[in-house]
DNA sequence: GTTTCGGTTCTTTTT
DNA sequence: GAACCGAAAC
């Protein structure tokens, strides 16, 4: 292999951080400064140096980001990085505790509630409780509740009083429910994802031979958009470090767009004070963005005062300042966008090119319905993800049951699919089972085919010679042909009565079928199903099948990405800056502008905002919108405004 | 007692 | 579009 040229390959900047003495380094990588590149550089300056790759640690905010770095770092060094472990740290937390769950109670093939699992749960909690009352906070909330408490480690009584006043009537209940829900997870021998998290950190709390292990495992910790980690994820790094010390943390504060979530950047802030001594670089020479587009992202972070400042230094070439375009409402800006798009095409941009980013996805309604009446190609990094999907749950329930018999909630969830059976019904029938479902077992097949009412019975007859084929056969590591067979047998016939967009679904069946084929085994596909997200699971399945299209995405989704032309919606007060959030918390107008530079920093050459006047509601009402602060907030010289004046 | 169906309401961000 | 609610149907 050829001796890597670090001095052509990086800039000085990136050269500093990549050959980073050992020791403790934390790298400031503002937008668009080849963070990713000086990761990618100092694995591959790692395993020069001949440390193990399977010794190298890195962690990632998505599994892409993971895919992409492991992939431009063998591009670099060769096939030597296939032993780094990379991930999120979900992923990272589900690999260890598979090994160690025993030690903290739990059996190695624990399932993973996804969050629809969690809200049925919860769901059943409330309702047991008969606190479904209208002034009871639903169970979205209730969720969002417990996650916060998870993630910050604050008790949840704590929490309500400090952060959630307007609950704190009925604080004694929601301690109740989340008491209940915590105990039924167990029982179900199941962890949500924050128990994911949690658990792990209390292994290496609690166990600590355990976390030896590890640190000597993990010569060297690497971690990626470090200012979104939350306070757990941050104390496992650094009980992960504490041994060796060789721990490099990549990170912008002016990116951190998840304090929703628990993550909280005085990780980021206080970390040279956590590492005495600490190495600190910082990138701030721009190579994505024109200077144009700089000079409005550097505008909009000025007024969040408190970060660590930085500023961005543009090597590009001047081009020409970005556009703010004023629209009339939803569906003007829809035909202005469209128009737009036409525009760039003319001159030169492919369609994978573009991006159009806004705040939440309803905000892309009149958008995808113009593009869908345009027949233009479009991807939407939708907000459901793949796995998340009805269809794709209901055929998953089968290869859950025959690997773990307990799971009460995949029998529900299947006994709900025949026609004469709901949640109540499928209980009883669980219960009647004796609170498990052995597919393999012809008795169980037998008894379970009895009970059922007549009018479930044809088609639960259907599905079992499934299960019995499972052992007979030696389905058990083809989940794919499981899944197939159960198409064929049932939901195929159940998909065409119940959606209207069943061959849809009936594709993305047959996409899943293909996808299974990764896994070594059923129990790993399922597995690692629940940690996959949608855009994850895109990039991995269809590789290469791709058409060219424009990419319709949440800022929050496009985090870590860049396009040539880059389109932001809605941007008025209320939408971004979404109402929602600046009540909710003080600190909620500044993760906004954070959010907005993200959105800003995506563009490379061409930057469009645009600002609808008026909101139309179902009724026809119309809300006149003030244009979003942000907008306001750029020095006029810096952007041109464009009026179409469509009729 | 359950399931199913039709009407109504409101949409943040995600591992 | 999907979650929720109430009423009809089984």
């Amino acid at each position: 292999m050829a001796k890597i040229d670090f001095e052509k390959a990086l800039n000085p900047e990136q050269l500093a951080a990549v050959t980073s003495p050992d020791g403790p380094s934390l790298v400031l990588a503002a937008a668009g400064t080849g963070k990713t590149r000086t990761l990618v550089y100092r694995v591959a300056r790692l395993v020069e140096r001949g440390v193990d790759p399977g010794r190298i640690l890195l962690l990632t905010f998505t599994n892409r980001a993971s895919k992409e770095m492991l992939e431009r770092a063998r591009d670099v060094v060769g096939d030597g990085v296939g032993g780094v472990w990379g991930g999120t740290f979900h992923h990272m937390a589900n690999r260890i505790l598979r090994h160690h769950a025993r030690a903290i109670g739990y059996e190695p093939g624990f399932v993973i509630l996804d969050r629809d699992d969690s809200l049925s749960l919860i769901s059943n909690c409330v309702k047991e409780c008969k606190l479904q009352d209208k002034d009871f906070p639903k169970r979205d909330v209730l969720m969002s509740l417990f996650s916060s408490a998870a993630n910050t480690e604050v008790a949840l009584p704590i929490l309500i009083e400090k952060r959630f006043g307007q609950f704190a009537t009925e604080m004694d209940k929601i301690v109740r429910i989340h008491k209940m829900y915590m105990e039924r997870k167990f029982k179900l021998g199941s962890m949500d994802f924050d128990d994911l998290l949690v658990n792990c950190l209390k292994l290496f709390r609690d166990k600590e031979e355990t976390l030896g292990r590890y640190q000597e495992q993990f010569q060297h910790v690497l971690v990626d958009e470090y200012q979104d980690t939350n306070t757990i994820q941050a104390e496992m790094v650094d009980r992960l470090a504490a041994k060796n010390r060789n721990i490099l943390v990549v990170g912008d504060d002016f990116q951190s767009i998840y304090s929703w979530r628990g993550a909280n950047y005085m990780n980021i802030m206080s970390f040279p004070e956590r590492y005495p001594g600490a190495n600190v670089y910082k990138l701030e020479t721009n190579y994505r963005s024109v200077p144009e587009i700089l000079n409005v992202a550097n505008a909009c972070i000025a007024g969040n005062p408190e970060q660590f400042q930085k500023t961005l230094r543009a090597t590009r070439e001047a081009y020409k300042k970005p556009a703010v375009a004023k629209l009339r409402d939803g569906d003007e800006q829809a035909r202005y966008v469209v128009e737009h798009i036409r525009t760039l095409c003319r001159s030169g941009y492919k369609l994978s090119d573009i991006a159009v980013l806004y705040r939440a996805h309803f905000h892309a309604m009149e958008l995808q319905i113009e593009l869908t009446h345009q027949r233009m190609a479009h991807v939407i990094t939708s907000g459901v993800r793949f796995f998340e999907q009805a269809h794709i749950k209901d055929v998953c329930c089968v290869l859950r049951l025959l690997e773990k018999p307990t799971d009460e909630m995949a029998f529900v969830r299947l006994m709900g699919l025949f026609p004469g059976v709901g949640e109540k019904t499928a209980e009883k029938l669980w219960h009647g089972m004796g609170d498990h479902f052995d597919g393999n077992d012809e008795v169980q097949r037998k008894k379970l085919l009895e009970t059922v009412k007549p009018a479930a019975r044809p088609g639960i007859a259907k599905i079992m010679p499934i299960f019995a084929a499972y052992r007979e056969e030696e389905l058990q590591d083809d989940a794919g042909e499981v899944i197939h067979r159960f198409t064929k047998e049932f939901y195929e016939h159940y998909a065409s009565e119940t959606f209207d967009d069943d061959e849809r679904r009936l594709d993305d069946i047959m996409e899943l079928v293909l996808y299974t084929t990764k896994f070594e085994s059923t129990e790993r596909f399922l597995t690692d199903v629940a940690l996959l997200t949608n855009l994850d699971a895109e990039i991995a399945a269809v590789d290469g099948t791709d058409k060219p299209a424009i990419r319709l995405s949440t800022v929050h989704q496009a985090k870590g990405l860049e396009y040539p032309a880059v389109i932001v919606l809605w941007a008025t007060d209320g939408m971004f800056p979404s109402s929602r959030s600046m009540n909710e918390s003080p600190q909620g107008e500044a993760e906004e502008r954070r959010l907005f530079y993200v959105a800003v920093t995506r563009a490379k050459d061409e930057l469009c905002i645009c600002v609808p006047e008026v909101r139309r509601n179902r009724d026809g009402s119309v809300i006149y919108c003030t244009p979003s602060r942000f907008v306001e907030e750029i020095p006029k010289g810096f952007v041109r405004e464009v009026r179409p004046g469509f009729i």
